[in-house]
DNA sequence: GTTCTAGAAC
DNA sequence: GTTCTAGAAC
């Protein structure tokens, strides 16, 4: 029997292949095949590697794991805290690095798709055609996303990071404006994309001050 | 994580 | 008719 083929093969292109590594396992392990990918590594070290997110939310936006494979935040205790200060340190630099204007977040989504904990280095434009659903925008600016300084402080307070798994959930299903309007104007300027995505839910941009 | 799509909602 | 959403496939 031949080999099934495809009629279609889209993500095929050269341009969006992955590299050498033909098969792909499954999706959630796609970050591991991240770090492996030259066109994405930014740097790395003895203790962590750093990449482009594949799709980035803003302007900058990179991934900083640790080669330690570790699951999730569930599994960090307090001997991971010097990776994780590790980790901060590096994203900050890069911050630095990348854009002396944009302000910038550090931090963890509280339920990651992609298994391998990860931490975010992101400018806070969320100018990207990829920053595209609710899900995108409540995953960067709820508390949905967890701050480093935080989950650093709560493993040395308490040896583990609490996350409410079911909470999280909803985060990212509630509506835009209200979490928005109240806890993160002061910090984000809103970009045309971002501003698109709020017209397609009904809000109106007269509610806000979109400057910094 | 993204993309595609059927069904719901408008 | 269009837009939005949730679910499955990848």
């Amino acid at each position: 029997m031949a080999a099934k083929r495809k009629l279609h093969e889209p993500g095929n292109s050269s341009k969006n292949n992955v590299g050498p590594l033909a098969k792909k396992g499954h999706w959630s392990l796609g970050l591991k095949a991240s770090m492996d990918d030259p066109e994405l590594r930014v740097d790395r070290d003895e203790m962590v590697v750093i990449i482009k997110d594949k799709y980035p939310k803003a302007r900058f936006h990179f991934l900083i794991l640790p080669h330690e494979s570790i699951p999730n935040l569930k599994a960090l205790s307090r001997d991971h805290l010097p990776l994780l200060k590790h980790i901060e340190k590096r994203g900050v630099e890069l911050a630095e690095k990348s854009s002396k204007a944009l302000k910038f977040r550090f931090g963890y989504h509280a339920v990651p798709s992609m298994s391998h904990v990860h931490m975010h280095v992101i400018s806070q434009d969320f100018d990207s055609p990829c920053l595209k659903t609710k899900k995108h925008w409540n995953s960067f600016t709820t508390d949905y996303f967890l701050d480093s300084k935080d989950v650093i402080e709560q493993i040395e307070q308490s040896g583990k990071v609490a996350v409410d798994q079911s909470n999280a959930g909803q985060l990212l299903k509630n509506p835009l404006v209200k979490d928005f309007c109240q806890s993160t104007l002061h910090w984000c300027s809103v970009q045309p994309h971002v501003s698109q995505l709020f017209e397609q839910h009904l809000v109106s941009q007269e509610h806000f001050d979109f400057s910094v």
